[in-house]
DNA sequence: GCGACAG
DNA sequence: ATCTTGTCGC
């Protein structure tokens, strides 16, 4: 994969105001509405649904990537494609990250390592699982959408914090697993008032207990809606809060930074 | 001016 | 994100 609009690859030497404008572009050409090339029916990480001898194809090639960072400015991005819960192939690398950590900018800062981590993937996985949000941002361009559009690939964002929009109904204390809230724009983003922009989704919750989970904050990033990026997620999540194909990255994106200090 | 804010 | 051992609760 490589990218497709090279005017959308991050720049972290803009100004402040160039990269929202940027921003504003990206979520202008970004497609959040089902255009995939698989049916999201047939994603699974169940290693034994492919063992049916007249399985018509084989199940799509989900990829999930996420960053760890080293102390110097730089950022390693590792990224794990699966096909039906099965490793297929991975790849890391490391860019620079031009510019701090600031809530609405952080595909200036992670973007090119993610993008060079998907470049070094010899598979083109049918949709990819970025770590942090999509369309639930305020200029709905969120890393998931960035990266998205610039490869005009389909991608998922998946985050463990909300970071604007609002509930349609309070999250409670504890959600049951399985459970989705829509999360709606409001004045803080660049979206018709009420825009369902993504989910909070419980993808793992204890039977009992005091303590629970928090659930993930789903949304589509590009090429997709977010009612088929809560469903697809929820196929990729196997017995863990994170679905699989982050989860593997993100061990894989520590256990790398060994490689590049 | 205050608050809120992915990783 | 990252610094980090044990520890409380499934």
């Amino acid at each position: 994969m490589e990218p497709v609009y090279p005017e959308f690859v991050p720049d972290g030497s803009l100004a402040r105001g160039e990269m929202e404008a940027l921003q504003d572009d990206i979520a202008e050409a970004a497609v959040f509405e089902d255009d995939l090339d698989f049916d999201p029916d047939r994603v699974t990480i169940d290693r034994d649904s492919d063992q049916r001898p007249l399985a018509d194809a084989d199940p799509p090639v989900i990829a999930g990537v996420d960053q760890a960072f080293l102390e110097d400015d730089r950022a390693v991005s590792a990224a794990v494609a699966l096909r039906a819960g099965e490793v297929i192939e991975t790849a890391t690398a490391v860019a620079e990250t031009a510019i701090p950590y600031i809530p609405g900018l952080l595909s200036f800062r992670e973007g090119n390592a993610v993008l060079a981590a998907l470049q070094a993937l010899s598979v083109t996985p049918d949709l990819t699982v970025v770590d942090g949000s999509g369309r639930i941002h305020f200029r709905q361009a969120g890393l998931a959408t960035h990266v998205g559009v610039t490869l005009d690939h389909p991608t998922i964002g998946v985050a463990k914090n909300l970071l604007c929009g609002t509930p349609r109904e309070p999250i409670p204390e504890r959600l049951a697993e399985g459970e989705r809230i829509p999360i709606e724009a409001d004045e803080g983003v660049t979206a018709p008032d009420g825009t369902v922009i993504g989910y909070a989704y419980q993808s793992r919750q204890y039977d009992s207990g005091s303590t629970s989970i928090n659930p993930l904050y789903v949304s589509p990033g590009h090429r997709i809606s977010a009612s088929t990026a809560v469903d697809v997620v929820a196929r990729t999540c196997g017995g863990y809060k994170l679905p699989e194909p982050t989860r593997l990255a993100d061990s894989l994106a520590d256990e790398a930074k060994g490689t590049f200090e």
